[in-house]
DNA sequence: TCTGGGGTCCTAGGACCC
DNA sequence: TCTGGGGTCCTAGGACCC
């Protein structure tokens, strides 16, 4: 058996642990730069607020007071997520961290314990400890155990937690889960199986047959029809694999038009991107820039990108920025262009051990990671070393809600600011 | 000169996830 | 005026090899 546990409308939830105040009412999380919503509350949904709706089309709404909303505030967030990643953690045989909200569990080892009981009681003390509310879902594959968790958001009578095993329960079940609904099939296949085929719940798809699903949606359909049969198909990972590759990239809430301060923006990014890079013990072998010019509101957008392959795999600030930054200066400035968003890509990700030396190898390396090591360390407090190349006046997001650092230090919103 | 049949690796693009 | 920011896997097709 395994168990999900998925945090309901965590951004919301978050904020609403300290402004009691705003249980059972409209409140909305909003993107960076405050630009759309990315977490609503049950309330908000209710009056037809979207996922990912941009502010403006419903400005009404805040500016009359209907809806509270919130700029996101990650550190936030991050915090709250490990917390509750910690009570699950104590109360299973092995824990999958899958995102910021969700977690699976192996409930290998605990045959004979009473999994309905288990989920309610580990919902229960998620919420005691947290704040936070919890749906837990049990069954026979990652999947189900989906299925089962959004049934408990479904029916507030299941407590937060609902195990789901007998096979006549399940047909049931997935008889009337809708299609689109399912992990695995996203909009573009459920839109294809409604019109072409008349599937329309995850019941119909699984009486096709496995080859069937196959020849539509390859392997990952394959996959996801074993899974709804209950034959577990999806890797359950305890331990995170390194990532293979590694993104920094913002959007500018007023565009950039020089070329001194968007290459000052890239060198932040990249100093970023290689501080994630440098905490899994990897090092990379190439690097990308990009750079968006115009936006929506002018009516068209181009992204011009450059990738540089480094001659010895890296995880040195200093090298990595030196390429990205003659990267940036390669790319042709559209004339009468504004950069609306740029970002920078870190890829061929390797093991810091692995790395290949070159005879005509020239940098010091080990002089470089000691340096590296050594800024690490003093960022990890409260002061910032950073190179010259991400000059001092850094760009400011939008972020005119924001919530205080309940839970974190000043220090962490202060570099959202100014890193 | 002409031709067969197999295999691997890489990349771009598309699908999905949160 | 105003629309976020990450990731992964899979497949098809091309280049290249013998």
């Amino acid at each position: 058996m395994f168990a999900l546990a998925d945090c309901n409308n965590f951004f919301v939830s978050c904020e609403r642990v300290f402004r009691p105040d705003l249980e059972g009412k409209p409140v909305v999380v909003l993107s960076n730069n405050d630009g759309c919503a990315i977490s609503r509350s049950n309330e908000a949904k209710k009056l037809g607020i979207r996922m990912g709706q941009p502010v403006f089309e419903f400005r009404h709404l805040i500016e009359s007071g209907a809806v509270t909303v919130f700029s996101s505030n990650f550190s936030l967030y991050g915090d709250m997520s490990k917390r509750v990643q910690r009570i699950i953690a104590d109360a299973s045989p092995a824990i999958e961290v899958y995102s910021i909200d969700e977690s699976f569990v192996d409930l290998n080892g605990m045959e004979g314990t009473d999994f309905d009981l288990w989920a309610k009681n580990l919902s229960k003390t998620c919420r005691r400890g947290t704040g936070i509310p919890v749906s837990i879902g049990v069954a026979p594959t990652k999947t189900l155990a989906k299925i089962a968790s959004k049934l408990c958001k479904k029916y507030p009578r299941l407590q937060g937690g609902c195990y789901m095993y007998r096979p006549e329960d399940i047909t049931m079940v997935l008889d009337r889960f809708p299609i689109e609904d399912v992990w695995g099939i996203g909009r573009k296949y459920s839109r294809q199986l409604r019109d072409y085929h008349g599937i329309f719940t995850a019941g119909d798809f699984r009486r096709k047959g496995r080859q069937w699903a196959s020849s539509l949606m390859g392997a990952p359909g394959a996959r996801t029809w074993c899974e709804l049969q209950g034959i577990p198909s999806i890797e359950f990972e305890d331990i995170r694999p390194p990532k293979k590759q590694i993104m920094f990239s913002r959007t500018f809430s007023e565009g950039i038009e020089d070329m001194e301060t968007l290459s000052s923006q890239i060198s932040v990014f990249c100093s970023s991107a290689v501080e994630k890079l440098r905490r899994q013990a990897s090092c990379a072998q190439s690097v990308s820039v990009f750079i968006s010019f115009g936006g929506r509101s002018t009516g068209y957008r181009q992204t011009d990108a450059r990738t540089a392959l480094l001659p010895v795999a890296t995880d040195s600030t200093i090298e990595i920025n030196r390429a990205a930054m003659s990267l940036t200066h390669e790319i042709h400035w559209r004339a009468g262009g504004t950069c609306k968003r740029a970002g920078i890509i870190l890829g061929n990700i390797i093991p810091a051990s692995e790395v290949q030396l070159s005879f005509f190898d020239t940098t010091d390396r080990e002089k470089h990671s000691r340096l590296m090591e050594a800024i690490d360390k003093i960022n990890s407090t409260d002061s910032h070393v950073v190179l010259a190349s991400m000059s001092a006046n850094g760009i400011r997001m939008h972020r005119e809600h924001l919530s205080p650092a309940y839970t974190t230090s000043w220090d962490d919103i202060l570099t959202v600011y100014c890193k």
